[in-house]
DNA sequence: ATGGTTGGTAGCCAA
């Protein structure tokens, strides 16, 4: 089973990039973030025209905004609030397997990294907190679930994630308080950052590049903040995993790429 | 140090 996700940056601006993701990597389960578009709008019969029969889809107006698009029959789905706020970061399905997925976007904090004086900044780390909390309660209640959780976590956690630790210790996505937050929500039930699983942390690597660059690939000032993370159970059953750094030049681009994991469960 | 770009949507806000 092949799973990607990829912060399109518009899903109705961006639906040919889909089809094309579908063209060169045949993805079984897509998760989207930032589709920008509420339920009403979604592009339901396009994406079916692509194969992906099954859809969870949750939108609001203007922001945020994640779907899971599936050419597997999912049984249930769903998704949650969080922050006391109904703005559209998270959708779940129940995948064949035993597997359960987890879509979330979480929000991108602003530009001052202080949540006293940056509601944004407080938001981010309220949700990592969340998140984490939620991830104990699920190791409490046992069973020890076979759980992929993707989606853009707006945090680049190593060094290598990053193109340059030092300048950007002070940036919103690689300060020290929301490494620690996304570390706290790793721990919580020993995610396994399915990505490095694969691609050593010595290597630089990145999921996306800003628009503001004249050249993003000539100055590759990336940052990976997109992510695949699995339960211990299903480590065994990982094939794969690839972040596909060419579609940064799918014109019109999305800043992000996707990125891709094989699971043999 | 600053400004640089993009998307949704109708004036800027968010990233």
């Amino acid at each position: 089973m092949r799973i990607v996700t990829w912060n399109i940056n518009s899903v109705r601006l961006r639906l040919a990039h889909v089809e094309r993701l579908t063209k060169t990597l045949n993805p079984d389960v897509i998760c989207l973030q930032e589709t920008k578009v509420q339920d009403p709008d979604f592009p339901h019969d396009a994406l079916a025209g692509y194969g992906y029969k099954y859809r969870a889809v949750r939108g609001m107006k203007n922001y945020n905004g994640v779907a899971i698009l599936s050419r597997i029959p999912f049984s249930a789905n769903g998704g949650d609030d969080w922050c006391g706020k109904q703005d559209c970061r998270h959708a779940s399905a129940h995948l064949p397997g035993d597997i359960e997925l987890h879509n979330f976007y979480i929000p991108s904090g602003g530009d001052i990294p202080d949540p006293k004086v940056n509601d944004k900044f407080a938001h981010k780390l309220q949700f990592m907190t969340e998140l984490a909390a939620w991830s104990k309660k699920r190791k409490r209640g046992g069973g020890a679930k076979r759980t992929v959780i993707v989606g853009d976590f707006n945090v680049a956690p190593l060094e290598t994630d990053v193109w340059s630790h030092k300048q950007l210790l002070d940036v919103v996505s690689h300060t020290p308080v929301e490494v620690e937050h996304l570390e706290r929500l790793r721990a919580a039930e020993d995610w396994l950052d399915a990505v490095r699983h694969f691609i050593p942390p010595e290597q630089k690597l990145y999921s996306w590049w800003s628009y503001r660059a004249r050249d993003w690939r000539a100055s590759d000032r990336g940052r990976r903040l997109d992510h695949i993370w699995v339960t211990p159970p299903l480590t065994a059953s990982l094939r794969r995993a690839e972040i596909v750094k060419d579609a940064r030049d799918w014109m019109p681009a999305s800043d992000h790429v996707p990125v891709v994991v094989d699971i043999d469960p």
